[in-house]
RNA sequence: GGGCUCGUAGCUCAGUUGGUCAGAGCGCGCCCCUGAUAAGGGCGAGGUCGGUAGUUCGAAUCUACCCGGGCCCA
């Protein structure tokens, strides 16, 4: 505070000036900057500015339009335009085309729900409108969202897998998958939903634990089996196999047996029966069998035998009168059961497998909805599962159940509709993955792609060597009707290349919804004939696609039919689950059809967890929807949190994880204001300084700018963000704040505001934002835009994002300069220690105050400190700084400098009114006794 | 149960091929400034690098096993 009768000296400071807000309060201004976009056409413009340029091709994998977009639906959507915005600034065209996977399952089970009963009463053309609402619904609302987010793209023309066009390509990539050879209707056991009436395929199963009855039940022999034991012709003798699913006994057409195991008959006593019985189990699993199931004596019998030598033996059903055989099969377990298992071809995949060499067929007798068919009068129309005690009881009746008891276990569940889904064989339509050595290019592909981080080659490569052949038809009514016929006559399929092109075409046209309403005879090319029969009267195929066969041919339907886009996609951004999904399936298309990989590059994130890392949902109430993040926080702290992870790994967030970001963008945010308000009398084209005319320190401040500009480039090349947050946030906080900004206040207040010193200071803060406000422009969309309006000068773009990126400024690198600095850092930090030391006895207050003394008798170290000579003083921001050769008494030895003595003590001299330094000068000027003689100068020069 | 993967201070992250590697920033505590002021500066406390056992002269860094988390599958 200036005495009372003296002139008040802050009127004659370059004090900070600018509209810049210190308070960014993006969360509501935010909207305002995007409409702005929205009106310059921010995204067109940015690709006019780049037409011509290389093409670098982010191709979106399409989400579900559904209600709450999940935080990492929106990190994932983030992180792409991330990506974008800093490809399009490092000069590329740089075209973002979002997409919505529009068609299945998760819609059709909404709507279904919301109708109820209507449902039955609807047509399936009715249906799909009704899907089709649903799903644009939710286009229009997440669309917005992402809008929000800050997300550049071609918003008002989107893909949608429903549109027609897109039907049609997928529809020729069929084509030539089927031309190719892949594509075979079989029957197979499949995951079966009986709730949702269709079939699944792995990523539509959810495992989670079920409790399930264990049972060990008795199969009577039929055969004679006395080379096991003699006792066998005299006692009641059964095969003794362990279910956990009483609902498939009706269906066991086979009991399979380790061809290797020793297998031995055993005698004791039956509870139920109350007579002595004998049972055959594998040798190996004895006693922990018999301890199972509670039976304490039991005594083994004749001798053990391999199991193949009982091969094609019969035995009895307990309550069915049928016989079936024993099998040999590789895949029984001898660690877990009896070592004879259970066979129902019809409602497992390896039984399906082991019985079909065997001629036994997949019976199924149970329908669609879960219940059993006339083949099992008994209990026909019961829902399996209920019939579960049923048949429990049925077993006890007969004497056929050894022991039950609850068996918990992890078990498939439905995506959608969260039921235990069930193996059932029926007539599905598959891409083969071994046909024409498919599985081996898919593997020769995949060797190609760059894979970031790179054990994602390992596990698709895992994946794709084990997958098993890809079930592509569903049986409901939102989705892509699988384009084959079945003649009218004599019911044979039709699936011919020419004729699904044919199709394609009138989907192009008119939509697929066309199909569920004009005849087959609409779809048909002119005189076409069952190859068959000859005959000339088709059915439509009632099945759909899979939806991952649709999404999966994106790279066809978008990075191929899009105009603007060129095949092969240089990135695909996907979550890690997309291994499975979208990569593999789009790969599988891809080279199936076009015989080459969709990408060049696959990007992989982790999952975004709660704070303990745990999975995140709904039921659990740490569920964070983008609406939440976005009313909560506002885009641009999201986007920054969204920077600020390795995301990599798996990616904490809560509430209070996001709101922690709101500190680190307050601290660059003020950076900003500061440099812009140290900038508010800079002209950039006239103020300018000669680099030699630069202070030492001013370029000291280059060569670190120069080597962040490096260091945040090449963290965007290599995708590691959370680097480029960090960087960029340390430059601000530590090169910037805490030294360099700090030390140049007394030039850039004191100083004439015209002079050389102050002048270099700008030149380096005008460098120092204009490079900075550019690397932060792909995270802090807004903010970058709202420094690039207050910026001095002429700017080379209306918008920031459509400036190009910094270069690498080489002539200002400088290693020796930032080693000679990085040293005066350390003697710097421990003169504050003693400044620390003189605070806290009350000596001093403010840095100012103090006068410093560095005392050595390592002349190395001398030499060093009076190369600094008079900018010591600055550096510490203490009003005197000297070096002494030499020891003084009431010196510190330093610590981490032990060569070093610092004496720091209160200045003897007065304080100037004006710069506050403590001068023996303040007072020699009669027309301005407050102030020191540099600020007579400057005061005199106003 | 299998494949892939993660586990360094309260938080977010650095730690090249094993040898000043136990770091940074934030947050926190205390202090200063009041000419970046719902700002700015300084000092300080904080971790047996998930655990155990090995290899080694020496391991956060290599090996094995275990614990906990995630994705995908069975």
């Amino acid at each position: 505070m200036p005495k009372k009768d003296s002139p008040n000296y802050k009127d004659t400071l370059n004090l900070p000036k600018t509209d810049f807000p210190m308070k960014g309060r993006m969360k509501e201004r935010e909207g305002d900057f995007q409409a702005e976009w929205e009106q310059m056409g921010i995204y067109g413009m940015i690709r006019e500015a780049r037409a011509g340029a290389p093409k670098f091709i982010l191709h979106d994998g399409p989400p579900y339009p559904t209600g709450d977009i999940h935080i990492g639906t929106g990190m994932n959507k983030v992180l792409k335009d991330i990506v974008v915005k800093y490809k399009s600034m490092r000069g590329y065209d740089a075209p973002y085309i979002p997409g919505w996977d529009c068609h299945g399952l998760p819609i059709e089970y909404k709507v279904l729900s919301e109708l109820g009963e209507k449902a039955a009463t609807m047509s399936k053309a009715d249906i799909r409108r009704r899907c089709h609402e649903y799903a644009m619904t939710y286009v229009e609302r997440n669309r917005e969202q992402f809008k929000a987010l800050g997300v550049f793209g071609r918003w008002e023309d989107p893909y949608l897998t429903l549109n027609s066009d897109y039907e049609g390509a997928v529809i020729e990539a069929f084509a030539d998958i089927v031309e190719g050879g892949y594509v075979v209707q079989a029957l197979k056991a499949v995951h079966w939903c009986f709730g949702c009436e269709t079939v699944l395929a792995e990523a539509e199963l959810e495992y989670s634990d079920e409790k399930s009855p264990s049972i060990f039940v008795k199969f009577p022999v039929e055969d004679d089996f006395s080379d096991l034991a003699e006792e066998t012709n005299s006692r009641p003798t059964s095969l003794l196999i362990w279910t956990t699913t009483p609902w498939t006994l009706p269906a066991n057409l086979a009991i399979a047996l380790h061809p290797d195991a020793d297998y031995r008959a055993v005698l004791y006593r039956d509870v139920n029966s109350g007579s002595e019985e004998i049972v055959i189990l594998a040798e190996a699993l004895v006693e922990k069998v018999f301890a199972e199931v509670g039976v304490g004596e039991f005594t083994r019998l004749g001798q053990t035998i391999k199991g193949r030598t009982l091969e094609n033996r019969r035995y009895r059903h307990p309550f069915i009168d049928r016989t079936s055989p024993v099998i040999i099969a590789r895949y029984v377990s001898l660690t877990d059961g009896t070592g004879c298992v259970h066979n129902a071809p019809g409602h497992g995949h390896e039984d399906f497998l082991v019985c079909r060499e065997y001629g036994i067929d997949a019976y199924c007798p149970v329908d669609s909805r879960g219940r059993f068919t006339r083949d099992v009068p008994k209990w026909q129309g019961t829902n399996i599962f209920e019939a579960d005690t049923l048949i429990l009881q049925e077993l006890r009746n007969t004497f056929s159940l050894l022991h039950s008891e609850s068996f918990s276990h992890s078990y498939p569940h439905c995506w959608r509709c969260r039921q235990p889904v069930i193996f059932r064989a029926t007539r599905q339509w598959f891409i083969i993955i071994d046909n024409h050595n498919l599985r081996q290019r898919l593997l020769e592909e995949i060797d190609k792609v760059e894979w970031i981080p790179d054990w994602g080659r390992t596990r698709i490569t895992n994946m794709v060597s084990e997958r098993p052949d890809w079930c592509i038809s569903r049986q409901k009514s939102w989705g892509l009707p699988v384009p084959a016929f079945y003649c009218g006559s004599c019911g044979a399929p039709h699936l011919e290349a020419h004729t699904v092109r044919h199709v394609a075409r009138i989907f192009r046209e008119k939509g697929s919804t066309s199909w569920f309403e004009l005849p087959a005879a609409d779809f048909l090319p002119e005189a076409t004939t069952c190859r068959e029969c000859g005959a000339a009267d088709f059915q439509k195929e009632t099945d759909i696609f899979d939806v991952w066969f649709e999404s999966g041919s994106s790279q066809r339907a978008v990075v191929r039919q899009e105009r603007e886009l060129t095949w092969p996609a240089d990135l695909y951004l996907e979550g890690t689950d997309q291994h499975r999904g979208w990569f593999q399936l789009s790969l599988i298309v891809a080279t199936a059809a076009e015989n080459a990989a969709p990408y060049r590059a696959v990007l992989t994130h982790g999952f975004v967890v709660d704070e303990s890392g745990n999975k995140m949902s709904k039921s659990l109430g740490n569920f964070i929807s983008v609406e939440d993040a976005l009313a909560e926080f506002g885009a641009e702290i999201t986007r920054l949190w969204v920077s600020s992870v390795n995301f990599r790994d798996d990616i904490s967030v809560s509430r209070e994880l996001i709101g922690k970001l709101s500190d680190a963008y307050r601290r660059i945010r003020n950076t900003f204001r500061y440099l812009l308000g140290n900038l508010s009398d800079f002209d950039p084209s006239c103020d300018g300084v000669e680099d030699d005319q630069l202070l030492e320190i001013d370029r000291w401040a280059l060569a670190e700018t120069a080597r962040l500009v490096e260091a945040v480039t090449r963290a965007f090349e290599g995708y590691q963000f959370h680097r480029v947050y960090h960087l960029v946030h340390n430059f601000c906080v530590v090169q910037m704040s805490s030294f360099y900004l700090d030390i140049i206040k007394d030039r850039l207040y004191c100083d004439p505001e015209c002079s050389p010193g102050r002048r270099s200071a700008q030149v380096v803060l005008y460098r120092v934002l204009s490079a900075l406000v550019k690397l932060v422009a792909p995270v802090l969309v807004h903010t970058a835009e709202e420094v690039w309006r207050e910026m001095p000068g002429e700017r080379e773009s209306r918008s920031v994002h459509a400036a190009f990126w910094p270069e690498v400024d080489r002539q200002h690198m400088d290693d020796a300069l930032q080693a000679r600095w990085e040293r005066m850092i350390d003697v710097r930090s421990e003169v504050l220690k003693s400044l620390e030391t003189l605070r806290a006895s009350k000596t001093i207050g403010g840095s100012l105050e103090a006068s410093v003394t560095l005392y050595t008798e390592d002349e190395g170290l001398y030499e060093f400190l009076k190369s600094f000579e008079s900018d010591l003083a600055t550096i510490f921001i203490v009003s005197d700084a000297d070096v002494v050769l030499g020891t003084a008494e009431n010196a510190v030895q330093s610590e981490d400098i032990p060569a070093l003595y610092v004496r720091a003590e209160q200045s003897d001299f007065s304080k100037c009114g004006r710069c506050w330094n403590f001068r023996r000068s303040v007072g020699s000027d009669q027309d301005h006794p407050d102030i020191c003689e540099r600020c007579v100068k400057a005061v005199d020069n106003l």
